[in-house]
DNA sequence: GTCCAGAAGACAAACGATTGCCGTCCATGA
DNA sequence: TCATGGACGGCAATCGTTTGTCTTCTGGAC
């Protein structure tokens, strides 16, 4: 039913092995010219398509990355895994897709499936600071690239955009419109873009010139609306009340715009909210968002040709920041004034 | 440094057919039941975990399956991409992603790919309604699933929201809302939703006692906010202007509502406008937009349950239509009212 | 005591590619 | 004329499983 390299071969008229010399780009000078074009109009003319899986259990190279992620449902990441696959598969490398629903259990089942199908490696957007199995996985010698996060010990490549810039912009931008009182709802600490992003307001709110005591800083649990719209309840219930928030992601964002709402308050009159990240489908939100945009396809495409060139024996680790930009939309105002 | 049956075999004093079929539930009954608590507790004391290249090579299964999508960016896929995951993982299987960008020549390449990674069949985002690749696989003898498109030929199993049941209920909507002028922004019809809607949509015109001639249909080339867009730009210079418009899916909605933004009129008061999918995140928008919900998150997993029985060798095609539901936000309104 | 059935496990042949090594042949130079 | 060397291509081992067949051994029936 479907073709093998023998068939090539026996078409053409020559071994097998002197088949996969010819076929192979790397190899192809120990066969006469000639010969390569027989092997090659043979194959063409059979449709021969490599099979992988005996390549890859000869040669102990998959051509296949994993890629971790906690959530594909959020607008977040399918821009990022466009941008690795359309990497990987120029390379003629294939993205494994395996979502964690952040659940840790899950993630090790998953790089266990993986791992068996004898992933090359792993992009993993779902790193927390402390990570034992990617421990793990490094130890063994697995090559790993950090996708949006970086790990506490630096001996894990990454791909991020630069938060802490990001942040700073932010702040800049609230503090031009004259808000003093910013508070900010941070993201799990356990992550380092929590974690990072924390840091990065307080240096912030230093370096603005502004009062650490007007800048509380109200920790979320996730990532996620729900997080955002408790944090900002919190936040509104505070005396005296911020006038600005930035939340820790675009997620958390919405959530305050939620709560705005049930409070009876409006964005941006009551209070300016900005986001992060700049996730899909934002600029056509009932209140269009303010965020600080990450490039998001860049990011998974540059972690991508990362993961090959380590692949390829670069040596490691290396790490790599993508500028952001604060992107202002209807979210933000000046203090006092009407949006 | 990778574990393999060999070694295992080697502590467990077996021979590693031996200590094959001691893994395998299947053939387990061939093997004393101390000599499997042996190997088995060999296995783990190692850490074994089979090689599916090579387990792939010999069976011919690889225990893997791929799924075509047009775009993983839009919002529409993420949840149905969830869906199939969740169910191939639970069977112990992977999904291999592959967005074809809506590139013919891209899905032939990515098709390649796959098939060289031996994957055990196709579920199928991308059908056209004529689509001779499809035939070919299902030639070669390629499990196929098609996922919210059915084929001309209804030789291909497919797994699809009920979208007649929804159209119909979308145009009662209107209908019981004063509308007479409906116009449908039909989808592309050379792709099974764009081509049935549209039939759908005359249908439920003929049906609820509406005039075909009030009932225009504009046809669009894509499933994109810009199709939306320039089609509803045609829609309101007609005479007489529709009240209302059905738009081919969601993106096309959005597209709809920049229009009238652009023609400085005002949705729902001067249009009344449907979506069809009801994607993420369209709760949150500027106009929540009205419309019909399918079921994405269980349309993907009944299509991987479906396609898990064919390669349990069901018999084929089968055809699974999932209910759909009209969900009614502010988009729409009654005739010649406020919204 | 002999025979037989059946269980248990060893054995080896695949699956389809890759790759280092080896033989053959021809051309070149002395 | 013969030795040398390079080009070409055949050969076979190998990757790690699975699985059909074969051998061995045990116990029970007669």
């Amino acid at each position: 039913m479907t073709v093998t390299l023998a068939d090539v071969a026996r078409r053409a008229r020559v071994h097998p092995g002197t088949a996969s010399k010819a076929l192979n780009p790397a190899t192809r000078h120990r066969v006469a010219p000639d010969t390569v074009r027989r092997i090659v109009r043979a194959a063409q003319a059979l449709g021969y398509e490599p099979n992988s899986l005996a390549r890859g259990l000869r040669t102990r190279r998959s051509r296949t990355v994993g890629v971790l992620i906690p959530d594909l449902a959020n607008p977040l990441f399918p821009p990022i895994v466009r941008g690795i696959e359309q990497v990987l598969g120029a390379a003629d490398h294939l993205a494994l897709l395996a979502d964690t629903d952040n659940d840790a259990d899950r993630e090790e089942r998953l790089v266990a499936m993986l791992l068996g199908r004898r992933s090359d490696g792993f992009i993993v957007a779902t790193a927390r600071r402390e990570h034992p199995l990617l421990d793990r996985l490094a130890d063994a010698g697995t090559p790993l690239v950090l996708l949006n996060r970086v790990s506490d010990h630096p001996r894990h490549s990454s791909v991020t955009g630069d938060d802490a810039e990001g942040v700073l912009d932010a702040v800049r931008h609230l503090a031009a419109l004259g808000h003093r009182r910013i508070a900010h709802l941070a993201g799990p600490q356990d992550l380092s873009t929590g974690h990072l992003r924390h840091r990065a307001f307080l240096d912030a709110v230093d370096r603005l010139g502004l009062d650490r005591g007007d800048c509380p800083v109200l920790p979320g649990t996730t990532y996620s609306t729900e997080a955002g719209r408790s944090g900002a309840h919190a936040a509104l219930s505070l005396h005296p009340r911020p006038t600005a928030v930035l939340a820790g992601n675009d997620l958390m964002a919405l959530g305050v715009l939620d709560a705005l709402t049930e409070a009876g308050l409006h964005c941006p009159r009551d209070l300016s909210v900005i986001g992060f990240n700049d996730m899909p489908m934002l600029d056509r939100m009932a209140t269009p968002l303010t965020t600080i945009r990450t490039p998001q396809h860049e990011i998974g495409a540059e972690s991508a040709r990362l993961m090959l060139r380590i692949l390829d024996g670069l040596p490691e680790p290396l790490h790599i920041r993508l500028p952001c930009r604060l992107i202002v939309r209807a979210s933000t105002a000046a203090v006092g004034q009407p949006g």
